[in-house]
DNA sequence: CTCTTATCTGAACAGTGCTCATATAGACTG
DNA sequence: CAGTCTATATGAGCACTGTTCAGATAAGAG
């Protein structure tokens, strides 16, 4: 029947079918949406119209509307880590503390101006590790930078884990408590810039005392 | 027909047409349908409909789907309040470590036990401070605690709100990464206890040294 | 008792996720 | 080239959703 007789060995580029890549065409129209709109303005059906097909068309790409939206997150923790990476290879005294600030920094930053992006990459759907494995690839790719800078800081001795864990849970909370509210209305700014850049001090403080 | 007992003031049983306090019936049928199911199960209907009545019903009580969500989303502020008040008033050595200790605990408790009920009390819907005021203010009663601890511990001369702010990233990262997954999965154990106990003695430490 | 008002119903509308039989257009085989 | 074969797209349809609205009903005020 229609399941895979494995004829097609990975095809690395999806050639001009009827609207060429329909695929990454349904992802984009989602990224457009959620630029501007929250992630509840998302039905399949909006980006099925966006992208110039029926509503039944993307179910030929996506197992339902989740995977949709698992493509999407996972190409937002890519963004994150490309951007960690640019970030990390662009500091000019490579010491931990700068390492620390570059990554707390970019990481902040792109959730704050990416929200729903953002927040689609957190949701708790995707729990299930089997089945969304490749978006769980890349969030772990994600945690990997902060693994390694932890055991650089901690020389390996010290529960570098824990370390890592409660770094991410500070810069993931600062910019979830931005986005969805109840920290931005006790700021005067409507900038998240000059909080995150004492919290950043304060915390680099912390860890790495001089 | 049951009972009928001539005075209805406070509301103890649900009566036939008009039934006695749907408001909270309603509320209360949400809450035990996000105790088991996760939020996205949560419809008007299914609530009304586990309320014992229609589905236009709910709208003389609530504006729309979003009302009633943020009246629970204002209870669990009030549920999480009420415990770390408790938390609070039952420390034998009133330090402002083992205040910090308390308070981590049972934010980050309350939320691993209850990961809808908290996802509700984060929704990035809950923004318009003025159409949720109600809510704002018992949120802000959470971080009430933490801005009195914060002046307690820096003695109020350096930046208080930067570092409750940050005390709050670090607990509300911690119960996020835990209950949307990424963090669950990179520990051995299924409960968050040992890695929160050491993230607690990681961050006082770091925040109250000897 | 009548009248008023808050509450609840039943029906309806537009929109959703998803399935299925059917149509079509590239790609593969001969 | 013809003749498949299969992935892709369609359009209709189902069950469900949030929300509105005219009308029914109950509770309380006069």
């Amino acid at each position: 029947m229609t399941t895979r007789v494995g004829k097609k060995p990975a095809a690395p580029r999806k050639r001009a079918y009827h609207h060429g890549d329909l695929r990454q065409a349904l992802v984009d129209a989602t990224l457009k949406l959620i630029a501007t709109e929250d992630v509840g303005a998302v039905s399949l059906r909006e980006v099925a119209r966006r992208a110039g097909v029926t509503a039944a068309a993307p179910y030929h790409h996506f197992r339902d509307k989740d995977a949709l939206l698992a493509a999407v997150a996972e190409e937002g923790y890519r963004a994150l880590n490309q951007r960690m990476d640019e970030s990390l290879s662009s500091i000019r005294a490579p010491r931990t503390d700068n390492q620390l600030r570059a990554l707390a920094r970019c990481y902040v930053r792109f959730a704050v101006e990416h929200p729903a992006h953002y927040r689609v990459m957190f949701r708790q759907e995707w729990g299930d590790e089997e089945k969304y494995a490749s978006l769980h690839a890349e969030g772990m790719r994600a945690y990997g930078r902060l693994q390694e800078l932890a055991k650089e800081t901690t020389g390996g001795k010290v529960d570098m884990d824990t370390l890592a864990f409660t770094v991410w849970a500070w810069v993931h909370g600062l910019a979830s408590l931005w986005n969805e509210g109840p920290l931005r209305k006790k700021t005067r700014s409507d900038s998240i810039e000059p909080l995150l850049e004492r919290s950043v001090e304060l915390f680099v403080g912390w860890v790495m005392p001089k």
